[in-house]
Parts: structure tokens; C-alpha cells; sequence
DNA sequence: CCTGTCATATTGTATGTCAATCAGGCAAAG
DNA sequence: CTTTGCCTGATTGACATACAATATGACAGG
């Protein structure tokens, strides 16, 4: 029995064995994943308490089942909780963002180098694929679409890195700064920056040239994070003094 | 109010405010901490079945506590649930240890290099302290001597890196590898090469030499990869097949 | 104004219940 | 004798409820 300890790889073969129940998602998982996106995408304000009863209600789960998707939110940061007191979004302070991009940057150039070194000859097609759609992205595209292409072509390299932990410990990370990668992404003139700096990836990996990938999406994150903590900063700074 | 989403600091500020109750650990975590023990340890079999009377009667807890421990364990990848038939001690493949230390390696790196750059005098000093004690080991050192001053050197040098989220990404990993390292670093002849390569990584933070640090970290991880699975392929290969 | 006490609300934990699902055994058909 | 199908027992997924522990806020008293 394949027992690894990869939750999508049971869920792909559980929906192997399933093919016709696609909405089988346990209970559980829908809540979590919605409480995830909703926090994410800033539908519950930093600070905000998210009471059991209001998620009960929110979601039409049991408390049993909130309480566990609250914990996993509470692993992965998202959400605090004070003992009797319940569950508080997290806030985000600009230490805190730049720890996570200084982290995410060392992930992403592991990734990178990963996939510079091991990717499948199909696996480099697609990310050239999607590196092409998003050079001929028009300079005011908006930041959904943006962020739609770069998830694109970073879930192509994390799945062709050969190391799926790597995908598994960012994922709480970006989940985090996901409004924040929004805003940056936005800012006029980032997005010429932006093609640049994925090209010197994109050039790297096709050299396979390892080391040279790494450092490619190292830099891409480091000016990424000074974009984003910039904001970040102007955001905080009229407000809390 | 302090809502940051570091557990760590709320438990210590949780500590200060009620210094008498130490032992007041909420039930759910000393389940928790008590099966991440014993799955890392060893003292459950890899694929042996953790059912829920099972746990519950072991810890003397409600189902309740033992399902949001079990939960948390599965996502640090330490057990994996299947969909009605439960919980079993995840198996550790030669592939997922090797993506294992490679991410290690990654992340002590950044430790590293952020210890190098930013600790303080006190903090090098305690680094220093520790690394001395290690030098002055006997070569027939036990594995559990060893791996508690190893253990302290990562504590000191994870907590003045910089970045605390460094070592929150570590933790799962080194849980599931625990067994490995001990048995890893009773090989023989061991000692005398973790010594020289700490040795290194000690040197170049004293240096204030960022990089050179994170490439001895680098190393030093490569190098007790390359012990542990041999280890780990010598006790699987006559066993599978 | 400060302090101590109490009532209320919320969370932490335990328990019982029902439905869904899986494993294994048993019997009947081929 | 093998295979197929069904059935039963066991286990988990989810829910509702209940009780204990604790924090919050109000209120009375100094």
C-alpha cells in the first residue's frame, strides 16, 4: 500500500479510484481551504476575531470540524489562537514579511536550481510556454491575471524541482503575503522588472545551468520583497502612530 | 495586543504572565508533542495503524484532542490519514530523505548566513561556548549525548539568525528524520568530521562571513545527508526486495 | 480613582450518536 | 476449486450536547 506521506498524491489516487465523485472533498478540507482563501484574500481583517460560533455559522460546520481547520490555519500562521479567548487573524508586521520573503527567496532558488538540474525536457517546454504568455503580457494588465500567470509558472517549477517539500513549505508561506505579492504586483512599471528578472530564471534553466537559476530567483524575491515591503510600510506607518 | 502568529513568543508571554503554572501545558499540545515524540522516536513502527481508541486510551484523552493532534501531525507529514480507515506512521523512502536534507541544508544555510550577519556578541559567544563543549567530546561520545549538544548548537544558532520562521520550517523536518541523525551520527569516525565541519561553519561566523557560513552549513548538511542515507538505503534495500 | 468580586460569555474537553465506508468472511454460482 | 456477490463487524467522519475552566466587563465598595 502507498502509504507516503504526500496528501496529493492520496488525493489524486483517491480520485483515481473515484472518478465519478469529484466533489468528495472531506468536510473538513473545504472548510479549512475557505477559511484559508477568505483570511488570504483579506475578507477577514487583521485582528479580527473569528469567533467559533461565527465560522459555524459562516461555514454550516460543527465546531468539531472548525476547530480542527482552525488549528492547521494556526500551524501555518495564519490565524492565532489565545487559549479562551479564540481565534485572531494574524497580523503581518514588516519584520515578520521580510522574514518570510528572505525565506521564500531561499526556497524559490532551491526550487529553481531544482528544476535547472532535473526537469523533464516536457517539464521545460511548459515553463517556456508560460514565461512566453507572460513577456506578452500588455503593460496594464491587472493583478489578477498577473497573479493567475505567475502561480502558472511557479507551480510548473515547484512540480519540476524534484524536491515536492519544497512546494509544501511554501505554500503557507505565500498564503501569507498573498495580498501583499497583489498590491506589489500592481505597482507601475513592476511588471518590466518583473519579465526581466523571470527571463534571467528562464535563461538560467535552459543552460541548466543550476547555481545561475538559484541566484536568478533569488534576486527576483529580493526585489519582489523591496517592492512589497515598501507598501507594506506605507501602509502601517500613518496608521499605527 | 500581541497577536503575532509566533507561537513560541505567545507561549513565552503566556509564561511570563503566569510564571508559577508551568506545567500548564493545554492537553491538546502535551498529545501532540507526546505522539510527535514517540512516532520520531521510533516506539510506533512505520505503517503501523494509529487508531483512535488506540490513542485515546495511550494518553487518556478524549477523541476529540487525539483527532486535532493527529491532524496536526499529518500535516507536518509525520502520519498519514487515510479516508475512513485512519492514521499510520508515515514510511520514510530513501527519495523523500534525500529532499528532506536538501531542504535542510537550504534552510541551515539561511540560518547561518543570518547568525553570521546579524547575532549579537552574547549570542556568538553562547555559539562559541557550545561548540567548544562539542570539540571536547570523546570520540566514543553515545548518540544521545551527541544529538543533545547538536541540538543546542541548531537552538542557538536558529534563534539568532534573525529569522524565526527559519526554524519553524525546520522542525517538522528534523522530527522526521530524527531516528536517522541518531543513527547517522553514531557512525564511526563521524565525530571527528562533524566537529571539523561545525568547525568551519563556527569560523566563518566569526568572520561576520555571511556566505562562507551558509555554504559551511551547506556542507555540513550535504556531508550527514550522505551518511544517513546510506544508512537509511542499507536498512531498506534487504528488507523490500 | 482604584480595587475586589461577581455574572456572563466563550473556549477547552469529554461523551454519545448516527451515517458512511472499509476489511474480511461466508455462501452460492460457475 | 475458483470467483463473485453480499453481509457483518469495526472504524472513522461528523454532529450535538454537556460540563469545566477561564477571560471579560460591570458593579459595588473603599
Amino acid at each position: 500500500m502507498d502509504l507516503r506521506a504526500d496528501g496529493q498524491a492520496l488525493a489524486d489516487r483517491a480520485a483515481m479510484d473515484h472518478p465519478l465523485r469529484v466533489v468528495a472533498q472531506p468536510l473538513r478540507r473545504q472548510v479549512e481551504d475557505g477559511l484559508r482563501a477568505a483570511i488570504a484574500g483579506g475578507r477577514f481583517a487583521p485582528g479580527e476575531h473569528l469567533s467559533d460560533r461565527l465560522l459555524c455559522d459562516l461555514f454550516g460546520a460543527s465546531r468539531t470540524v472548525v476547530r480542527e481547520a482552525v488549528r492547521l490555519l494556526e500551524a501555518e500562521g495564519l490565524v492565532c489562537v489565545l487559549p479562551h479567548r479564540g481565534a485572531f487573524v494574524a497580523f503581518l508586521s514588516v519584520e515578520e514579511a521580510a522574514q518570510i520573503y528572505e525565506l521564500r527567496a531561499a526556497l524559490e532558488a532551491l526550487a529553481g536550481e531544482g528544476f535547472a538540474t532535473r526537469a523533464s525536457e516536457a517539464e521545460r517546454a511548459m515553463l517556456r510556454d508560460i514565461f512566453k504568455k507572460l513577456s506578452a503580457l500588455p503593460q496594464d494588465t491587472g493583478r489578477e491575471a498577473l497573479l493567475a500567470i505567475k502561480r502558472r509558472f511557479y507551480d510548473v517549477l515547484l512540480a519540476g524541482c524534484g524536491n515536492p517539500f519544497v512546494a509544501r513549505m511554501l505554500a503557507p508561506l505565500l498564503s501569507r503575503i498573498l495580498r501583499l505579492r497583489a498590491t506589489s504586483l500592481s505597482a507601475p512599471g513592476r511588471l518590466r522588472h518583473t519579465v526581466a528578472e523571470v527571463g534571467r530564471v528562464m535563461a538560467a534553466i535552459e543552460r541548466r545551468d543550476g547555481p545561475a537559476a538559484a541566484s536568478a530567483c533569488r534576486e527576483h524575491v529580493a526585489r519582489a520583497a523591496k517592492a512589497a515591503l515598501a507598501v507594506l510600510a506605507a501602509q502601517q506607518t500613518p496608521r499605527r502612530r
